[in-house]
DNA sequence: ACCAGTGCTGTTACACAGTAACAGTCCGAA
DNA sequence: TTCGGACTGTTACTGTGTAACAGCACTGGT
């Protein structure tokens, strides 16, 4: 059966809270594998997490540098290479960016939903597609190692909005 | 049920006739759609068609200075947007590099499996993976309009060649 | 013949993305 | 105390991609 890890955020939310639980379970996450969440770590976790948006690692870098005069890029680099490393962020191939996972316990398997529209990224989590993948790629003797799923299109509020400017 | 474009390509076969063809197939697409593939973007995709690794955007332009002086970025750039949008070739986003296509003249999805020992690339058309993720996005009131699968691992000679190492 | 528009290429100059390599710091183990 | 490892600072670079403008050829209308 299909679960669905991270539905898209309604457009108003109590996102404070999104922050909060990403923060506690980035802390679990780390403590139970043995990571250090150093504050620099934590700190770009949060800024990532200040949406549901994808974010560029330059971003993050401006953002930062207002902080610490002496972020650079390696800065921003190797605290993303530590988020992704510890399943709390995922990069998006296709956008060159980043965002928050929602579920950094769980297994990851890379399956994004991308609205073209609003820019917002859901998470999912279909074993379905996985399997599906993987006996494709058996028929040809390939063995699956990682596997990126990058689907854009539109969400559900902007298939709305889409529809009324054309009416 | 499950139709493969394209397989791995044998180690050894008459790669010639590879990018022979695809020119051909290229050049019929091109005047079936009313576009037009100048020498430039012939030669591009020639380029590609070298082998079957994708291949990346500077590496084209410096193969390409040595025939045209005053090859820059735009001048491959430009030729790869053409060939993207006449689905001639594909672009691999977890590589930054650039494929032919096999099948120009079918529907495209993108579907590759990328060994990461030999670095080639096989494109699937798996209407069935399609179709999976179309449902899967539904249920979410997701509307696709593009989709990117990208599966890293390793193909039938590179297992092969694997297990003789650590055997 | 003239002109305007369009498509293709040349050219310059950037902006954005990512990494190598080395230097300090801190801290815990031997 | 000393060593080693993990983390960050710092410099400098390579790689990826684009904006903007200029020229040029062709086409279609006047
Ligand atoms: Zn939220
Ligand atoms: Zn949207
Ligand atoms: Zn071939
Ligand atoms: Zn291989």
């Amino acid at each position: 059966m299909a679960t669905v890890l991270k539905s898209f955020a309604p457009p108003a939310h109590d996102h404070g809270r999104c922050i909060k639980t990403a923060l506690v379970k980035a802390e679990r996450a780390c403590t139970a594998s043995g990571k250090r969440l150093t504050p620099l770590r934590r700190r770009v976790l949060e800024l990532i997490w200040n949406s549901h948006l994808p974010v560029k690692a330059y971003e993050l870098l401006s953002q930062l540098a207002q902080e610490r005069a002496q972020a650079a890029p390696p800065t921003v680099y190797r605290a993303l290479e530590f988020l992704q490393d510890a399943g709390l962020v995922h990069r998006i191939a296709s956008l060159n960016a980043f965002v928050g996972c929602g579920e950094p316990l769980a297994g990851h398997v890379s399956q994004f939903l991308i609205c073209t529209r609003c820019g917002t990224v859901a998470e999912l989590a279909e074993p379905a597609l996985s399997a599906g993948i993987a006996a494709s790629a058996q028929r040809l003797g390939f063995k699956v190692a990682r596997e990126t799923i990058e689907v854009e299109g539109l969400c559900r509020d902007c298939q709305k909005a889409e529809r009324a400017l054309t009416r």
